[in-house]
DNA sequence: TGCTTGACTTTAC
DNA sequence: AGTAAAGCCAAGC
């Protein structure tokens, strides 16, 4: 069977460690995509957390935010609940303290 | 078949 | 510090 470009994505989030938090461009870095943290970024925007055991809750931007799409409307919320919920601390600014929190492999 | 958009990143002013 | 532009790939219409 082929992997696809979103099946690797897939993969290496759902490797990120409980209260571990990891970047796009980490991602796809880990990935093989060096460059193309886009394709993380829209991988994680086509899936279902509903059908996917992937932790795109635990995927940030390089600002240490949460970035959130359209669709979602107001998932940014639930997103921060489930990294507090596993020990990922917020700035009072609701940023994520990257150079503690981040994924280091 | 071709253009537009999209959960991004990085560098520069 | 905040704003602007360029680069990248894939899916949708």
């Amino acid at each position: 069977m082929t992997e696809s470009t979103y099946d690797r994505i897939y993969k290496t989030v759902h490797q990120i460690p409980e209260g571990k938090v990891a970047t796009y461009g980490q991602i796809a870095e880990l990935t093989n995509l060096a460059g193309k943290a886009r394709l993380v970024g829209y991988a994680l925007y086509r899936i279902d957390p509903q059908t996917s055991d992937v932790p795109w809750h635990r995927v940030v931007n390089a600002k240490g935010e949460i970035s959130q799409s359209p669709f979602r409307n107001g998932g940014d919320y639930l997103q921060r609940s489930l990294l507090e919920q596993e020990g990922v601390q917020f700035s009072p600014q609701g940023k994520i303290n990257l150079r503690a929190d981040r994924w280091q492999p």
